[in-house]
DNA sequence: CGCCAAAATTGATCTGGGTCAATCGGCTCT
DNA sequence: AGAGCCGATTGACCCAGATCAATTTTGGCG
């Protein structure tokens, strides 16, 4: 198979055996509904790269992540651009109010996707508001984030960001099952810079000191957590 | 009477001749279910500086701003202070998963809000998804203007931010009525500074610059739109 | 009106993190 | 195995915005 590409898996696929259903949106839904779901959605594959969605594209669909991990992100004319999340399997993606997507969403290494048409899944919601209590906790918890984040965003030092961005992925990973002191880093440099408001030089300096004071080890793919105490200290938190 | 108090409106009050009818979050009642509302809520004055509530604090009730400003913050252990969210009449505030308020709110200016208690409001919502319709739009809204202040925090200039914020702040008032060149500006410098992550040297400095170039003038309270395309193009939108 | 405190402005200086510029290292493709 | 590329690291230097330090302005109050 020829690398970039978008598939849909030709098999249908069954929601009780779901990895996220746990996590998702869907963990609102009893058996039955579960099985009328399953017709909504159809898995997606997109290869690392690949852009499911853009910013400003008329919102056709909603996206519920099964596996991988993506940037979700805005740019300004000139190019900059900042990673308003990181979005994790569980993750659901799509809502908005204007019609609109409000942020770009590329895959980072290969993504699945459960992927809804908006009009039937907005029919799907109408007479459940068990689902639509969930799609608001979703969304109260990613304001949450989105707040924290800000506060990382405008007052925090290079050093703090860092630390505080590598103690919140190993949380959020950790949540989802991975318990351990390796933290996988499957985004670039540039990503992290992206995410944390601040250049590739500054991020691989910081990743550099942190392992220079025994904090952290740069492994491949990621980095290990020798001294989280120490850690978590950086971070100010 | 003294000054700093919070005192509660001894008579009642009625939705129908609320100021935020169409914008809050009761604009999805019709007007059978706006009668039971307006036993739920009761309205509260909060003078300026006031905290309406802490971050931490344990959530007892839900507030719909009906008049005046309030800021949002969250602080830093060390007491930097980030402020997440201007709000405004309209806006619904204390909605979260974890049973904490996790953001601080003070009052900027005299203020009133109409405060619901918790389980009561939890329990009208119950049956009415219209009004959970609502909320969750509220939420989304709030979600996308997230997204975008963190792009103004992590990618914008001391000018970009400031010129972007008089932009968006007129933007708000005009949609609430407000329509001129006058901005007000009920908040102090310090709390400019502080949503934009800047220092207050430097918030003055650029408005200085502003008035220098024949953008804005300074006036009392506020600033006057002299050349908003000037500044429309400094905020690199 | 005059006094005091807090907020805002302005100036001088400093510095964290950006910019520019080499390397370095790992991976893919012959 | 070697060439070429792209991401990451490292170093040298710079500058936007922070910090430190006076004023100046505003507002409340007797």
């Amino acid at each position: 198979m020829k690398p970039s590409m978008v598939t849909i898996e030709p098999y249908g696929h069954f929601c009780s055996d779901c990895a996220v259903r746990e996590f998702a949106v869907c963990s609102s839904l009893d058996p039955s509904e579960l099985r009328q779901f399953e017709h909504l959605g159809r898995r997606v594959h997109f290869d690392g790269g690949k852009t499911v969605f853009s910013e400003e594209d008329i919102t056709t669909s909603f996206y519920n992540l099964l596996k991988g991990v993506m940037r979700l992100y805005k740019l300004l004319p000139d190019g900059r651009r900042q990673i308003v999340g990181l979005a994790l399997p569980g993750d659901f993606l799509g809502m908005n109010i204007s019609g609109r997507h409000n942020f770009s969403a590329d895959a980072i290494g290969g993504v699945t996707v459960c992927q809804f048409a908006k009009a039937p899944f907005g029919r799907f919601i109408e007479d459940r508001p068990h689902l639509l209590r969930r799609i608001n906790e979703l969304a109260i918890r990613e304001l949450s984030q989105a707040r924290d984040h800000m506060v990382l965003l405008g007052r925090r030092s290079a050093d703090e960001k860092v630390a505080a961005f590598l103690l919140g992925w190993r949380e959020r990973l950790v949540s989802l099952k991975e318990p351990s002191d390796r933290v996988p880093l499957p985004m670039s440099r540039r990503d992290i810079a992206d995410y944390l408001g601040l250049t590739i030089e500054t991020v691989s300096r910081t990743f550099t000191k942190l392992e220079r004071h025994g904090a952290i080890e740069i492994i491949h793919g990621g980095i290990s957590l020798l001294d989280p105490a120490r850690v978590e200290a950086l971070a100010a938190a």
